[in-house]
DNA sequence: GCCGCCGATGCAAGCGTTTGCACCGTCGTC
DNA sequence: GACGACGGTGCAAACGCTTGCATCGGCGGC
């Protein structure tokens, strides 16, 4: 019923090879052949098999987006700039989810899958195995981290590291001692690099300070709003309560801030917070955050990508920092007296 | 380099039929030759073809997911939803996004594009111009819509109508007379029906107490909390502001309160608001919601869409309406004296 | 005026599956 | 003991496109 390259090629009056050669823009192609195959493909209503195409000539036009959540504010804000700028570009993204079942044995995610059905492999930080990982590099196609950097292959991400040393010296500056770490969930199955190497920044910024990390003060936050209410009040309930909080992400930080004004302290009179991110309703809480463009991370993401399935291998290897920024508002101030 | 067919009907000693029908699950397979073929593909490494298998046989066991966002909390844990249940079947998404970009002149999206592309297609809400929806029909191919109601197609949503009556009701019910709207963008070119069918609600709702609905009190919000703090602040500058706020989403909602602590008032003492969605940072602003289950209706969107893809007609109409709950909070209360 | 080159085009061989149909024993039935 | 029926298997024709190679004028250079 739909119309075949057959079709236009009678419509036409040229081969099948003319017809794939003038839609694809390829050289050596009369202009006025060129005009008339378009004209009869656009007449027809013709759109090329995306299949038959595919399996001619290898390439497929798909970027494989592989994502342990959607619905989380770094991930969600990665794959919206990651699949506007391939769909810009006439590629389309092919989501995979690697999240686990709450029974803990996820689905292990089979690489080898993807073998021919994208032309290259986008990670959302690392939530793969090793055994995965080295499935994916089997696969010898384009493959970027997006959060993380992995030997070997491209990466876009911030500097974790000194994300967590400006946040714990914008509270130590601020004359705060008691600094708190609201991290990742230690008992989480994937690992994520960001929670580890902000917590490290945490570490160094406070021995920089001649202060040592209270072991006390370093609480799992799920990376979740919940999990980072619970954090605090985990905390609140320490005999020496901490006076500033570093939480690695906005959402816990939000979580965090409930939970203290939940208790009938204020912020940032009895406990100052900080968070990571730049999410939307941080500005609304007046939440003080290191701010990151997951935006632009995505972009760029998926610029290199396309880049590297063009053929540029140039950027083969390459790992993108990208910037960050302290954001001051309303969440942080000097500590109580 | 990779396995084909050919290798692994060699090395079972059997023909390509063979190994197709066997690696399929297909009957008329003595088990003894399926074992032997099993092994040889597990051996070799085989991974199926996917653009000849779907080339061969028209299944693509793919699923197409459109989407206007995807950071919005709403489209996000639709999404991933869908997302899930489809790879626990063993199929893709492929995500579309079709967001206009800031021109204004968004990229027509081009359904003829999916054909032979995937099984079927998942809408959410319905960002497509009429154009667009005629060429998705004309695809006959199972599709659903996620957020609204298509005459013809499959639906799963919750009724909005009754979202903003309920809202607007327990506002009424707490003595409230001055109840203010925060709606979608009218000048938004996708015509989006949950705002006005929430504000239908609302409407119905205060038509019912006798009261009639202020235009004044009725603002856009543009589904941000950017957008929900702005209308916020223009409806505290009337001359009589209202002293009840339904937003139709959490997201303004969030925002909103933040405009009502940013002058110094307080909730529920001076102004009461109710939301819409279930929005886990609702939960910790302690935020009365109108909630709803986009988990549930995403799975039960991509299981219909499977039942569909599997032949069953049943079900190729359905309109499923989810239930929605009023949680109450302490963002809502009795208006000032 | 002939030759070689080049741009424009067509031919046809793949690409790797799926699947209708044919074939061939075997087994149960009358 | 003959005869369908049937399970198990192979053959080969699609599926719709891409692309290396051949072909064929026309044109500039000598």
């Amino acid at each position: 019923m739909p119309a075949r390259i057959q079709d236009v090629a009678r419509a036409a009056g040229v081969s099948t090879a003319t017809v794939s050669r003038s839609l694809r823009g390829l050289p050596n192609v009369s202009s006025h052949t060129r005009t008339a195959v378009r004209k009869a493909a656009h007449d027809l209503g013709y759109v090329v098999s995306h299949s038959a195409s595919t399996l001619a000539s290898g390439r497929t036009l798909t970027v494989a987006v592989i994502t342990p959540y959607v619905s989380r504010w770094f991930f969600a804000q990665a794959i919206e700039a990651v699949e506007r700028v391939l769909r810009a570009s006439g590629f389309d993204a092919l989501l995979v989810g690697v999240s686990q079942p709450s029974d803990g044995a996820r689905p292990s995610f089979e690489p080898e899958t993807l073998r021919g059905r994208v032309d290259a492999v986008v990670v959302l930080t690392v939530p793969l195995t090793g055994r995965e990982l080295d499935g994916l590099r089997a696969l010898e196609m384009p493959t970027l981290f997006l959060g993380a950097a992995v030997a070997g292959a491209m990466s876009v991400r911030i500097d974790d590291v000194a994300v967590g040393r400006t946040a714990t010296q914008h509270l130590l500056e601020l004359g705060h001692c008691k600094i708190a770490h609201l991290g990742g969930d230690p008992t989480e199955p994937l690992h994520f690099s960001a929670p580890s190497d902000r917590r490290a920044g945490w570490m160094s910024a406070m021995r920089a300070a001649g202060l040592a990390p209270v072991p006390a003060y370093d609480v799992p936050g799920l990376f979740t709003a919940d999990g980072g209410r619970a954090a605090m009040n985990q905390l609140l309930d320490l005999a020496d309560p901490p006076t500033g909080v570093f939480a690695d992400s906005d959402e816990m930080a939000l979580g965090a801030l409930a939970a203290i004004h939940g208790r009938g302290l204020r912020v940032p009179q009895d406990v100052s917070v900080v968070g990571v991110d730049g999410h939307e309703l941080a500005g609304m809480a007046g939440l003080t955050t290191v701010e990151q463009s997951v935006d632009a991370q995505g972009a760029l993401a998926a610029r290199m990508v396309l880049m590297a399935i063009a053929g540029d291998d140039i950027h083969r290897h390459e790992h993108a920092l990208m910037p960050v920024r302290l954001v001051r508002r309303t969440s942080t101030g000097e500590p109580p007296t």
